[in-house]
DNA sequence: AGAATTAATGACTGGATAGTCAGTCAGCGA
DNA sequence: TCGCTGACTGACTATCCAGTCATTAATTCT
């Protein structure tokens, strides 16, 4: 209940002033609570009492419910995917390496910046909130295929890869990532790995380059 | 606007009684709008002016809100499992075309009884109720995975696929389906297929089968 | 036809909550 | 030490909506 929002505890004295902590406070707290209720069943009281302060408070650093729901979207995500275009750009090793790198990389985006919970509410809050679901779509899905895709086009023009689809390729790696980081933020029981991530992205990727199938069956 | 919910539009008349069409059209309705808006987002109201009736009336068929929502996840899905099942029992293939026709059949259970909007919707609702999750896992994740883990086991014992591992790779088979379903589900603009949803089933296929790499190559 | 039955209605209520604002008090400078 | 500034508070209001129920009318029974 009485659970700190985020880091530093600083003054900790009953009404400290700290103008400058507290949006990170207030916006670390609705993440969690939007995610784990979704938009319309989240209390704007309750999300004030996570974050250590009134809702008053609240209505001093975000004009309504909406704006907050806004600057969740847009504060968390952009420095992570910067950081992976940068990480990408000066990777050297095989496109399969780098696919691997992404990966990974992206798994523990999602970890530290709950990244995938803001995944799962997306998913449920699309349609409630266009604008913030098209940003969303193009300053963080499309850049992310973008990456991908420029993975599959080099391995591809190698000789490295198989020439498939890019586009639907592109999905079919995407996909067990968004799941995995989606039922890792809704308790839903019995979906979900049962193995640890960083072994299913492993498995992921070893059936995405190597196949399923034992070497000479082909599907009719 | 002035949609009716379902197909069979019999006597409609102003004030019509029609006693065993109400339940299933208010459902039809109320997965709509559960589906498009979340559960806290959507009126009750809505609901019963979507299906043709007034709020009243829906409460003579259900006792709640939640009831309602408890009908809806329950009503859709339990025949398409069973039929499902009965499917691949009978079904004489070659492991990877019982594959093939798994996914090919779960893709027209969604479009015929928008059961990728449930998923969507369970996915957006576990966390608010935990009963209707565990209710879902149980009777449809659970059955879902046990038929691809069947297929999967016969194929890796006569031979056919690789000794995988089996539990990751369900889950790797499976999350492309859902990222399609659900996307096909939430407006979600630069989201989701580009290509029509059979193309896209066959491409998954073919990497699936068939892996990334060009033969020889393997991965460090 | 008239009575009885019951599906359907929609105005109403009670509880909940987004958003407001007059007041309080922590911290700082004089 | 004292008084000023503004970050913070929480009671308050206006609204919204799940759930109710007295009334209306479609259908069936006699």
């Amino acid at each position: 209940m009485t659970d700190e929002g985020s880091g530093t505890a600083l003054p900790a004295g009953k009404r400290a002033r700290r103008k400058e902590a507290r949006p990170a406070e207030l916006l670390a707290a609705a993440l969690v609570l939007f995610t784990e209720k979704g938009f319309a069943a989240t209390r704007l009281d309750e999300v004030a009492a996570r974050a250590g302060v009134s809702k008053g408070t609240l209505y001093l650093y975000f004009d309504s419910k909406e704006a907050l729901f806004n600057a969740v979207v847009r504060g968390i995500v952009l420095p992570s995917v910067d950081k992976a275009e940068a990480m990408l750009a000066s990777h050297a090793g095989s496109a399969a390496q780098q696919l691997k790198d992404i990966l990974i990389y992206w798994w523990h985006c999602n970890s530290d910046l709950r990244l995938g919970a803001l995944h799962k509410l997306i998913i449920a809050e699309a349609g409630n909130f266009p604008e913030v679901a098209s940003y969303f779509s193009e300053n963080i899905v499309l850049r992310g295929r973008q990456m991908i895709r420029r993975v599959l086009e080099g391995g591809i023009a190698r000789g490295e890869f198989r020439p498939v689809a890019v586009e639907a390729a592109i999905e079919v790696i995407m996909a067990p990532m968004l799941m995995l980081v989606v039922w890792n933020n809704a308790p839903l029981r019995a979906c979900g790995s049962h193995c640890p991530p960083e072994q299913y992205i492993s498995i992921h990727l070893d059936m995405l380059l190597n196949g399923l199938l034992q070497t000479g069956t082909t599907l009719s």
